[in-house]
RNA sequence: GCCGGAGUGGCGGAAUGGUAGACGCGCACGACUCAAAAUCGUGUCUCGCAAGGGGUGAGAGUUCAAGUCUCUCCUCCGGCACCA
């Protein structure tokens, strides 16, 4: 008898079952068994639960179910990122109280999450938004701010005008608020910080020992932005003043400090605000620059750092600074290309060497100082030791006949090079005398345009054979035009050197060699002007570092006229924001204006609750509310006011994982400073911490883990937390699209409702299917497809047909358990093997395949499978089908949860195959293949081989060169090609 | 521009340097059926009647053997982006 598959009744059975055996409460401790902390990322009560949080929570359901049965106390909790935006947005839009929309959302979205079927800690759950977790959320601001590590400042900041409110740098994208993609723009506001930066050589050198994919790493490493450079004081040369004032540059690229033709300051730079308003100043265009200033001040953030855009300056008359290195005096400018929060906030420019300043100095017509050549080093002829150095100053000439466009070229007789004109520079002569003289000593014509520099200078190394010196040239290339053809004749010596050729614009590349530079050279030509040379070479006209390679000049440049310097990009977090819904900042101030932290008695320091209009008019709606100035009135007395502003929802979200680990003590009576004195909270975080294994999504990978780093380094700095570092284990998941492989949105029209979906097929279908469409440790982006759920479903309904197969024709068999087919019982133990590994490393798609497999063929061969053999099968299915899984499981007469069950082993000695099937391939490609014994020798293999009549045909004739033998798998007969050959051709 | 990641059938995707396309979807044919659905079976990279040949974004290279390693290039996705 064949009873349907009712995932219905099936699914809400065993949930109400599970929840009334609290199956899956995790104790912190139970002997025998060690601790595993699985982490998702908390979901934000929008209110309805999509397929994302399904892949999100379902899918990592599987690994955590199967780290149980293989003996470890799980702990899998959840919870609530209650606090944020769209909670205040449906206030105003809906009039509603956002506590009650935010705790209604969740309401639903539990029951929905029960739907899943997850194997989630429901006991721990901890909701972010609740009096009894912000409590610890202030309190652990207080701890930083007692440590320093929470201050005020006022700060020029990103405003949303829409959003009215403040947004860290992290939420601004391209200029534009994450959320509402309003332009955004800066404001100067008092703000509160977290000194993240403090941390910034830690979070990355501790992210070293961490199990985490390398892109995330990297993508850490990269908003960390360490830059190891140098920096210098440039002294501003103020004949008036008597106190020396310096200003000081940072750099990467100390090599270029010779090539220096200005300096930059950014608008913010404070030496400018304050020489603004100082009445002695030697500035003569004050009210220029301070223009200038509140242009970009005015400027939103996507048109000040829109790198394409024209680059803008002033410059600052009246004054100049002194090149540390060489005393030259030169300009500084005011230009928004640099900026005010990160290095010095002012640069040296070096327009040969840097593509912003060369651009800057083009536009403004600044003086260009080349400094680093380009190197070139043949490694044919390298440097011969003992032998003579020999530098010289040379040019090369490409001259170009404008009535054909060919260029002249030399070819040399008793040299296998050919080349442009070349010649060195002798005594006082300029670069374009030296050329004209050698254009006429070696070629005649005598009557040539300069037209420009094409490059240089640059230098090439190399030991000269024919004159047998090492010779280092430094290298100007220059371009001329033929004005006529008119010709002196030139010396017999030089005539027997080398021929004259007039070479196409096209063919230069094939004809010009022997040459090292000649790519560079070709190139300059063909691009026509001289561009800004940003690597690495050796140092020209810099007096003291003549051709010292760059890497070896910025040592000793740095020590000489500098200071070694570290810069990061990091900035600051800041926390503060002008909404009502968040985690209140513990701050009152006194009459005096000075912020004073609100004493732990009197936390949790409670939102207020008397709130009208939620709609932030510049300062956060909490400035409106009576309740609040009362209540800090009554407590710290008269002229004392509230700290209106709420903190980042990135802040609830740095420890709340640490919160599931103690949610019983987040409601505790007893004081929080008191709970860290025992030990209760330590061992109970000794338990857990850090996360075994954290998963979530990849728009993750910057902000809240480094927050989230950040925290509890500096948790553990004040002896809160055990651990360096929180999540000892992440892994991103990729993204669900709609079945159009676009991403869901309403608009499109193309989402997928889980609940529909759970309803027509059932929850261990839509869960296993999610698991089923890619590899879950990889960031991909897999389209839902409607097909693919159907094969699930199909698989899942022909185990259900199975097990009543069994159920009906092994009743009274019941104690055959021996398989007695070794083929069968050998793909069980290899099936067993897979599935453990794939889902441990969150391949749970390859898993899926491997089950498939052994069904087909338990299917088969169903005549001859013991129910325990199918109970093995069971349970390895259970992670994935724990519902369909759970009731097969009492229909074979268990009392106990198939989810309490151990995890089946395998027997290494069982996957061992008897036979193995050897390839034979002839040069490679395969032509027979043969059933033989498990390590059959070469020998063997080759004498079974060559007596195949398929392999026969090909060795015909031939030599057999070389043979291949691969254990176990293939036999390569390597022959004599040109046989080969010959007998394809007859 | 820089830094990551990835390019494999009609589709999602498999492949410790060793039989490319597992598994699933789709499709085709067949069985069952009055019929359909469901189910089951067979086939399904491509050219070719076959023997064979070609095939993992393009091109070179290393190797007895390359989807896999090396180099050059192209495309797509993600992140960062005037960071000196």
């Amino acid at each position: 008898m064949n009873e349907k598959y009712d995932h219905k009744e099936i699914e809400k059975k065993w949930q109400e079952k599970w929840q009334e055996d609290n199956l899956y409460k995790t104790p912190d401790e139970v002997a025998g068994k060690n601790n595993f902390y699985a982490l998702v990322e908390f979901p934000y009560p929008s209110g309805n639960l999509h397929i994302g949080h399904w892949y999100a929570f379902a899918v990592p359901d599987i690994f955590v179910r199967a780290k149980r049965m293989q003996g470890f106390n799980v702990m899998f909790p959840i919870g609530f990122d209650a606090f944020g935006l769209p909670a205040e947005n449906a206030a105003i839009k809906n009039k509603v109280d956002p506590r009650k929309w935010t705790y209604e959302n969740i309401a639903y979205m539990e029951k929905q999450l029960q739907s899943m079927g997850n194997s989630f800690d429901w006991s721990r759950k901890v909701i972010t938004a609740d009096p009894e977790y912000y409590k610890w959320t202030q309190w652990l601001f207080l701890k930083l701010y007692e440590k320093g590590l929470a201050y005020k400042k006022k700060a020029s900041v990103n405003w949303c005008p829409s959003c009215n409110t403040v947004l860290a740098n992290e939420q601004v994208k391209d200029g534009k608020c994450e959320r509402c993609d309003s332009e955004v723009i800066q404001k100067d506001l008092e703000q509160w910080f977290f000194k993240i930066t403090d941390y910034a050589e830690r979070l990355l050198s501790d992210m070293e020992n961490l199990d985490w994919p390398e892109e995330i790493k990297t993508a850490q490493r990269n908003w960390i932005g360490k830059s190891e450079g140098t920096s210098f004081k440039f002294e501003i040369r103020n004949p008036k003043s008597e106190t020396k004032e310096e200003i000081e540059v940072f750099t990467t690229r100390a090599d270029t400090l010779f090539g220096v033709t200005y300096l930059v300051l950014a608008p913010e730079h404070p030496w400018l605000a304050q020489e603004i308003l100082n009445p002695k100043s030697e500035i003569r265009n004050k009210s220029e620059i301070q223009n200038y200033i509140n242009q970009t001040k005015n400027k939103t953030e996507i048109e000040r750092t829109d790198a394409k855009k024209d680059k803008t300056g002033v410059e600052i008359k009246g004054i100049k600074v002194v090149n540390p290195a060489n005393g030259e005096e030169v300009p500084v400018f005011v230009a928004d290309y640099v900026l005010g929060n990160y290095g010095t906030g002012a640069v040296m420019a070096v327009p040969a060497h840097d593509d912003r300043d060369f651009e800057f100095a083009k536009k403004y017509d600044l003086p260009i100082k080349n400094v680093i050549a380009p190197y070139f080093c043949d490694p044919a002829n390298p440097f011969r030791p003992n032998k003579e150095i020999i530098f010289r100053k040379v040019v090369h000439s490409i001259i170009i006949n404008p009535k054909n466009n060919k260029v002249l070229c030399l070819e040399w007789k008793n040299f296998p090079w050919n080349t442009f004109v070349i010649g060195g520079v002798e005594g006082e002569e300029t670069n374009v005398e030296a050329a004209l003289r050698e254009i006429k000593e070696e070629t005649g014509y005598k009557n040539l345009k300069f037209i420009k520099n094409l490059a240089g200078p640059f230098v090439n190394e190399f030991y000269a054979a024919h004159k047998d010196i090492n010779r280092i040239a430094q290298v100007d290339l220059l371009l001329f035009e033929l004005e006529n053809e008119e010709k002196e004749t030139i010396s017999d010596e030089e005539d027997s050197k080398h021929s004259l050729v007039w070479v196409d614009k096209k063919e230069l590349k094939n004809f010009i060699r022997g040459i090292d530079e000649k790519e560079y050279e070709i190139e300059a030509f063909e691009r026509g002007e001289e561009v800004c040379f940003t690597g690495e070479g050796v140092l020209v006209n810099s007096p003291g570092f003549e051709l010292i390679k760059s890497e070896e000049a910025r040592e000793k440049i740095a020590e000489k006229f500098g200071e070694k310097v570290t810069k990061y990009k990091l900035r600051d977090w800041l926390l503060s924001r002008q909404r009502y819904w968040g985690c209140p900042i513990p701050v009152v101030y006194g009459p005096d204006g000075k912020a004073h932290p609100i004493p732990e008695e009197h936390l949790p320091w409670l939102l207020p609750e008397d709130i009208k209009d939620f709609a932030p008019k510049g300062e956060s709606p909490i400035a409106t509310s009576k309740e609040l100035k009362e209540r800090v009135e009554k407590i710290f007395g008269k002229g004392w006011t509230p700290e209106c502003d709420t903190m980042d929802t990135f802040v609830d979200s740095s420890w709340y994982f640490i919160a599931y680990c103690i949610s019983a003590n987040l409601k505790s009576e007893i004081s929080i400073s008191k709970q860290f004195q025992n030990s209760e909270i330590q061992n109970k975080l000794k338990s857990w911490m850090p996360v075994s294994r954290y998963s979530g999504g990849a728009e993750h990978t910057n902000m809240h883990l480094l927050y989230s780093r950040f925290f509890h380094k500096a948790l553990f700095d004040l002896g809160l937390v055990n651990e360096v570092e929180p999540f000892s284990q992440r892994m991103n998941r990729g993204l669900i699209l709609g079945p159009d492989g676009q991403k869901m949105s309403k608009s499109k029209g193309n989402v997928v409702d889980p609940d529909e979906q759970v309803e027509k097929v059932g929850s261990d279908t839509v869960k296993m299917y999610l698991a089923f469409i890619g590899p879950y440790n990889e960031t991909g982006q897999y389209p839902w497809d409607l097909g693919g759920v159907v094969g699930i479903r199909r698989f899942l309904e022909r185990v259900w047909r199975l097990k009543s197969e069994i159920l009906n024709s092994k009743s009274e068999t019941n104690s055959k358990s021996e398989i007695q087919n070794s083929k069968l019982e050998n793909l069980l133990h290899k099936t067993i093997k897979k599935v453990t590994e794939d889902i441990q490393n969150y391949k749970f798609n390859t898993a899926i395949s491997a089950m498939m497999i052994l069904l087909n063929q338990l299917e088969s061969e169903k005549a001859q499978v013991g129910k325990s053999e199918f109970e093995i099968f069971l349970k390895l299915l259970a992670p994935f089908a724990p519902h369909m899984t759970e009731e097969i499981w009492h229909k074979f007469g268990h009392t106990k949860s198939i989810h309490l069950e151990e995890w089946p082993k395998y027997d290494e000695s069982k996957i061992k195959e008897e036979n193995a099937n050897i390839v034979v391939q002839i040069n490679g490609k395969i032509r027979a293949q043969f059933e033989a014994p498990v390590g059959i020798s070469e020998s063997d293999a080759k004498e079974k081989a060559e007596t195949m009549p398929e392999v026969q045909k090909w060795l015909e004739n031939k030599e057999i060169k070389k043979v291949i033998f691969v254990p176990n798998k293939i036999i390569n007969f390597v022959l004599k090609q040109t046989v080969g050959i010959d007998k394809l051709i007859s």
